[in-house]
RNA sequence: GGUCGUGUAGCUCAGUGGGAGAGCACCUCGUUGACAUCGAGGGGGUCACAAGUUCAAUCCUUGUCACGACCACCA
């Protein structure tokens, strides 16, 4: 087997594998003995998108979990998308035209610019797709989907209609975000607040027929022009008097009445507020309730319209400027206190966002929300980790609704339609050409789209068919709706968790998902979010490309678990990926003696056989639990540590001498049982690293066995009970541990065979005889002597005390005392330490007497094996200083 | 302002009402025998601080400090 080359390289494994199993349509969902359906929809990247760590991380978590199911008998499906992302990529398109012909969309005109997108999404979209590829993501693609698709359009205007007619999507005035830089309104939820350093700008107000003035606080002074009242707190000492009085807006100098109003606060500001309607949230509640008239101050495009008198045409930021100037030439500006406040952003474009009142369409989600906590409340639907809740909780149980029309083109079109000559106006599925009530042919569809998220909201019910039913049964929307599990990012919890489980509820009465993931936001390894200001972004390609996919994917998976932040330091990924290239050579090494290894395990074996069979049957026991509740970090450390300590360090180690000995039938039953392991951990590590597994299961498969990716994944079996021997040989290891400690204090080579001399119990003395050779072995001895306790201990020597083992290492040349002296001295009071804390609590009466029993008795137990290693030590000791 | 979370080894982070852990980094010794992407060893922590509950607290409770994320109507 010499051509299996030293190191392992990915590259052409990964490609070749990659190929194979899109192929073979391996990731194709088929029934398995778990005669179940397991469905994990993948949140749709943009089409736009390009593959980050984010993404790199999505990939992992997700694939092991569909590969693990699939493994398990499941019929697994993991439904790729992409997103349309509606404003981002009508800004890439935009930009280009821009860039390439000098021209802007409204050149093209509406249909020809959205011809335009489509020919970009063909020609450049969508890369990210293959990008997925060569992280080594199992999704069926056959099931792939784009939100602009025929199936989810007709899912948005199915949903759409029947929503309009029920009457929770209805169109209003209202106060909503503007984005001057998109002109288009927004969600809520699309806004992000950031801190700005501000003036709070004091403003007196002159009052009508008297000479007392209203002094005014405020951050945003030029809207003092929408100004169509001034309130004050109804209880207010100082100002109720005033109540019934009218004001004079400075500038504009129009008369407004002087409000008592509770949302005021007397604390806040000058306790004394300007009411614009027209333009902030809390001003628009209380026109609402004083019926105050509402004054629009500004154009789509954030610029004062007429209203804005002489400063008409300036955005709100140089009106701000010369305003405040105005009014300080008037007397009017008390003074300007610098002040830190929040301020509204669009997340997309980051402008400023004005609020304004505007027609929009809005969906009541009071009731769809009011189901949907209840769903998570009893859970229906779980949050993994369970904190998350939290969050979903806080955003559905004070739900507003929902504004979702956008004046973009580039998305699903409202679908409403507008009769020219009734004044007719209803919403309809398809494509009406005339009225349906006077069947004039002057109709036109409403030219708003809606927001993104409506169409994802729908995601998991469009994707497998609906509402088409012929669809739903060739998509098989029976066997995973409700899919398993969706795996995300708290961030879009909001944006996208809730809606789709208000959705989901709504439509089909179910909830779209059993289980919620929640998986931590990738970080650069000093805690900071990767951004391209601070250059400190990794690039998932580049790290599959140094350290293989397998080794990139095995970090992610170590660091994920309940954790919110993942902080990714390359220099870890080039750990794992020594330990992939651990796996290659355990498997150089087990090669040559696969050809005797038989296929069925013996039913007789050996202690250590027993050993390593018990450690793996624990090991399974880990992953498969562990996997289910999406503790990746303890899978891959459960497996890590099995392959790299036991089965490597001590079993291979181990067989060695077996494999090399005379005796056929002992060398035959060991190979078979590294033969019998290793199929077990491929197996079992397919999941993490599907490559580098799929590739050696070439090497331990029997003829008619399929690839790795099918295979059943190792189960825990309850009657595997080799606790006995695992339990010696902690033993052993602990001895043998304790040889090379000496044999290292001493500097003593590695190759060089010493006689070291073991005193134990009977119990022990007769385990070591029996593992003579071994000891031997590993010990790097000729032969060593093993004793009782109470035999005479060798003069020159050096000692080290194990709790149920004393070693000797008897040596000729020259000891250096004091050192050993030191070294034993340092053991036996860091000994005494740990003894002194049983001790203390056996001599504490009310410990005795309130401790439960298990407890008492380890604790004593523990006391008489440290005394034990103690005095081994004081005789030592006493010896040496002799 | 509200909510949630975090504080454990140099770094990144697990963890448990009863013996402080891992990986990486570091130090020493070694290595043409599966693996220099390796082996054998080693040093290193007042488990943020304070009080309380308990026979027993790193873990539970309360408070303090520090940090972070998210939400919130820009007076």
């Amino acid at each position: 087997m010499s051509e299996i080359s030293k190191t392992y390289s990915p590259e052409e494994v990964e490609k070749k594998w990659y190929k194979t199993w899109e192929e073979g349509k391996y990731f194709k969902p088929r029934p398995g003995k778990a005669k179940e359906g397991y469905c994990i929809i993948m949140p749709p990247p943009n089409v736009t998108g390009r593959l980050h760590a984010g993404h790199a991380l999505d990939i992992t978590t997700q694939d092991a979990l569909i590969r693990f199911k699939r493994m398990k008998g499941f019929e697994a499906l993991w439904l790729p998308g992409m997103d349309h992302a509606g404003i981002a990529t009508q800004n890439v398109v935009e930009r280009m035209i821009s860039k390439e012909e000098g021209k802007t969309r409204h050149d093209y005109g509406r249909e020809k610019f959205i011809e335009k997108i489509w020919q970009w999404k063909e020609e450049y979209g969508g890369v990210i797709a293959k990008q997925q590829r060569s992280m080594g993501a199992s999704p069926d693609w056959d099931y792939s989907m784009f939100t602009m698709d025929k199936e989810p359009n007709q899912a948005v205007r199915k949903v759409f209609v029947d929503l309009f007619n029920e009457g929770l999507i209805y169109q209003s005035d209202y106060i909503i975000n503007w984005d001057p830089v998109l002109g288009s309104a927004i969600s809520d939820a699309e806004v992000e607040h950031v801190e700005v350093n501000g003036n709070f700008y004091h403003i007196n107000y002159k009052i009508k027929d008297s000479d007392e003035i209203l002094e005014i606080a405020t951050t945003r002074p030029e809207t003092l022009l929408g100004d169509t009242a001034v309130s004050v707190h109804p209880e207010d000492e100082r100002f109720k008097h005033l109540i019934g009085k009218v004001a004079i807006v400075p500038i504009c100098n129009r008369e407004v009445p002087i409000l008592g109003d509770d949302y005021v606060d007397i604390e806040k500001g000058t306790g004394c507020l300007k009411v614009t309607p027209g333009h902030d949230f809390n001003d628009f509640e209380i026109g609402k309730r004083h019926n105050l008239p509402i004054i629009n101050l500004l154009n789509g495009d954030g610029t004062l319209n007429d209203k804005g008198l002489e400063w008409k045409g300036l955005t709100s930021k140089e009106a701000r400027k010369k305003i405040v100037k105005k009014l300080d030439e008037l007397g009017q500006l008390k003074e300007v206190k610098p002040h830190v406040h929040q301020v509204g952003h669009g997340d997309r474009s980051k402008a400023v966002i004005e609020p304004l009142v505007s027609k929009q369409w809005f969906l009541n989600v009071q009731d769809m929300a009011a189901e949907s906590v209840k769903a998570v409340e009893d859970d229906t639907t779980k949050f993994y980790p369970k904190g998350w809740e939290n969050t979903y909780f806080s955003w559905l149980r004070e739900p507003r609704n929902w504004c979702i029309s956008r004046q973009l083109w580039w998305g699903h079109q409202i679908p409403v339609f507008y009769c020219g000559s009734c004044d007719h106006k209803w919403a309809d599925e398809g494509e009406p050409t005339t009225c349906s009530k006077c069947s004039s042919s002057e109709v036109k569809q409403d030219p708003d789209v809606l927001d993104t998220w409506f169409s994802s909201a729908l995601w998991p019910m469009s994707t497998l068919g609906w509402p088409n039913k012929e669809l739903m049964k060739e998509k098989k929307f029976d066997t995973f709706f409700p899919t398993s599990v969706l795996v995300t990012g708290f961030d879009i919890i909001f944006f996208w968790v809730a809606r789709m489980m208000m959705m989901g509820q709504k439509f089909t009465k179910m909830v779209p998902f059993k289980k919620v993931y929640i998986h931590a936001i990738v970080r650069d390894k000093l805690g900071r979010k990767m951004s391209k200001s601070l250059d400190n972004g990794i690039d998932p390609l580049d790290m599959v490309a140094e350290y293989g996919a397998d080794a990139f994917r095995f970090t992610l998976a170590a660091g994920s678990g309940y954790n919110r932040g993942l902080n990714l330091d390359p220099e870890r990924i080039g750990g794992y990926r020594n330990f992939i290239n651990k796996i290659w050579n355990a498997y150089r090494f087990i090669s040559p003696h696969l050809e005797n290894a038989k296929s069925e395990l013996p039913k007789e074996l050996d202690h250590h056989e027993r050993w390593i069979i018990g450690e793996l049957n624990a090991v399974s026991k880990v992953m498969n639990e562990s996997m289910e509740e999406f503790r990746y970090d303890d899978s891959c450390s459960a497996i890590y540590q099995f392959v790299y300590d036991k089965f490597c360090s001590w079993f291979i180690e181990l067989s060695k001498t077996t494999l090399e000995s005379e005796n056929e039938e002992e060398k035959i039953r060991r190979a078979t049982v590294l033969k019998y392991v290793f199929r077990k951990v491929v197996a079992l590590l397919h999941p993490m690293i599907p490559f580098i597994t799929e590739e050696l299961w070439t090497f331990l498969k029997e003829e008619d066995e399929p690839l790795l990716i099918i295979q059943d994944y190792p189960e825990f079996d309850p009657n595997i009970d080799f606790s006995k021997d695992q339990e010696m040989m902690e033993k052993f290891m602990e001895t043998v541990t304790a040889v090379r400690n000496l044999r290292a204090s001493v500097n003593i080579k590695p190759k060089e065979l010493v006689n070291f001399e073991l005193f134990a119990d009977q119990e022990l003395i007769d385990y070591y005889k029996e593992q003579f050779a071994c000891l031997s072995d590993l010990g790097k001895a000729e032969s060593p002597k093993i004793l009782k306790r109470s035999d005479a201990k060798p003069g020159k020597s050096v000692m080290k005390a194990t709790t149920h083992t004393e070693v000797f290492l008897p040596l000729e040349g020259v000891i250096d005392l004091e050192e050993q002296i030191k070294r034993l001295e340092k053991d036996l009071a860091k000994t005494e330490k740990e003894f002194s804390k049983y001790d203390k609590k056996l001599n504490n009466q009310k410990f005795m007497d309130n401790a439960p029993e298990e407890v008492r008795a380890e604790v004593s137990s523990n006391a008489e094996e440290l005394g034990k290693k103690i005095t081994a030590i004081n005789e030592s000791l006493k010896n040496f200083k002799s």
